[in-house]
Formats: C-alpha cells, structure tokens, sequence
DNA sequence: CTTGACCCTCACACCTGTGTGATCGTTGAA
DNA sequence: TTCAACGATCACACAGGTGTGAGGGTCAAG
C-alpha cells in the first residue's frame, strides 16, 4: 500500500509517517516512481509505534526496544552489553510508568463511581 | 519548606515547580518576603504530576485529574457533565497507554531473559 | 558592612513531535 | 491532452516541557 491508505489506516499524518521513518522506527519500499511501498505488517508497528509515543516514550528509546518484539534469535546475538544495561533502564522506567498511570487510573475511576453514586 | 529543598526533594528544578504552579498543578504559599513556603504534602504531589507528564498526560489533563486523588466528599460536588465526560475519555486513554505500555514491557523482558540464558 | 547562598520575575532558547504549505513529479480517467 | 488526486522533498512554524541567565531582593554568618 503507498503512504496515503497507511496513513488511513492508522491515523498518522503522511507527514508524521515519514518523520518516523527518519527516525529509524519504519521502513518502506520504493517503487521505481519514488513512491513509498508498504507491506500489511506496518499498520501494526505504526499503531505501535504511535502508543508508545503516547506514553511518553521518546523516538530514541522506542527504536531501541522496537527489536525486542520480532522474536527472532538472530536480534539477541547483536545484543552489546551497553544495549542490554538501556534495555534494562527503560524496562524499570516503563514498569514505573505503569504503575503510576494504574495509580491515577484507579483513582480517578473510583470518583467517578462516586460522583455516580451521589448523583442518585 | 522553601524551593530549594523542595527541588532537593523531587528532583524537579526550581524552574519547573514554578512553571508547575503557574500551571495550576501545584500550590505554595509566600513568606512576607515573597518566598514561597511549601508543606510536607506538596512532595508526594510533585512526583505524582511528574510521574504522569513522564507518562505522555499534558499538564491541563494532570490538573483536571489531581482533584480526583482527594477524596473529599466536597469535590464529587462541583463536577459539571462536561467535566464527567472528559474525565471518562481521559480514563480510557490512560488504560490504553497502560496496555500498550504493559505488553512492549513484557516484550522487553522477554527479549531480556532470552539474552540472558543464551549467554550461558 | 560585606559576602554568599537563597529567593524573585522575566525573557530568550532549546528539543521533540506535529502541522502547513510551497514546489514539483506521477498517474489514471475524462 | 488535461485535470484531479496522489506522491516526493524541503522549509518554516508551533506548542509544551525544560534549561539558562540577567537583574535584582533577602538574610544569616563572618
């Protein structure tokens, strides 16, 4: 599919899609014209892509765990140990991420099943 | 407590707590010097805003969920529909951000432990 | 009284993700 | 052939969170 039903597809700006591509986090074909190519797999790895932007995490770090989902052994030969110790910071920053944000989710759920509540 | 150990204490710079308070996140009250003075309270309430602007949550979402963690009876109160309905929506992009977060987490783990054992 | 460590406000600047528009090539249908 | 719809690159702009520094008060210790 070219950039356009991608871009439908996952609700990311055509701009937005190159930007990401830039920024090593996807990749594309090109056809003869120039045009950008992609395969079906994408729209998942820019839905991806675009939650984990959404939780705050920056495109340099996203790139960097992007591997870790393609469950291929080849990835963790190319594993260097300064690799691993990041790999291993984002993972505690991320579990600390989701504990705070189920803290407040929490927490805000139960005011409003307070607040419906009081209402009747 | 003045500015400088509540910084010490958060971790946050002088900079940011004014602009947190300029944000309406936080409070403080002046010295007749024109210092602001902080309660012991304010630490736990620094780290929460910044666990949740780390979490992806801009500061005008933060302040509209802050009231929700005081569990005052009085708040459920002033709670117009409009607020209900935003704090409904924002509820659900924060269990989202935690699922998204939660699985590329595991993900990252599991890219982990399959590195580690394929070290022995 | 001076000095150093705080505090204040204000303004400018940066980075990152994103929008917008200019300018131009490609393609398919009328 | 022409026109509309799409694609490409590039550049400028913006917003939000953050850093930095200027210019100036406050206050306690020497």
């Amino acid at each position: 599919m070219r950039i356009g039903e991608l871009s439908e597809r996952t609700g990311a700006s055509r701009r937005l899609l190159r930007y990401y591509e830039e920024q090593g986090l996807i990749e594309s074909d090109r056809r003869p014209n120039g045009y950008r190519e992609y395969g079906d797999a994408i729209v998942d790895r820019v839905l991806q892509v675009r939650g984990l932007l959404d939780a705050g995490l920056p495109t340099r770090v996203i790139k960097q765990i992007l591997p870790c989902l393609e469950t291929r052994v080849i990835h963790v030969a190319d594993a260097t140990p300064e690799t691993i110790a990041t790999l291993e910071g984002e993972l505690d920053r991320m579990t600390e991420r989701i504990r705070c944000l189920t803290r407040n989710r929490d927490a805000v759920a139960a005011y409003l099943d307070a607040v419906r509540r009081a209402r009747r």
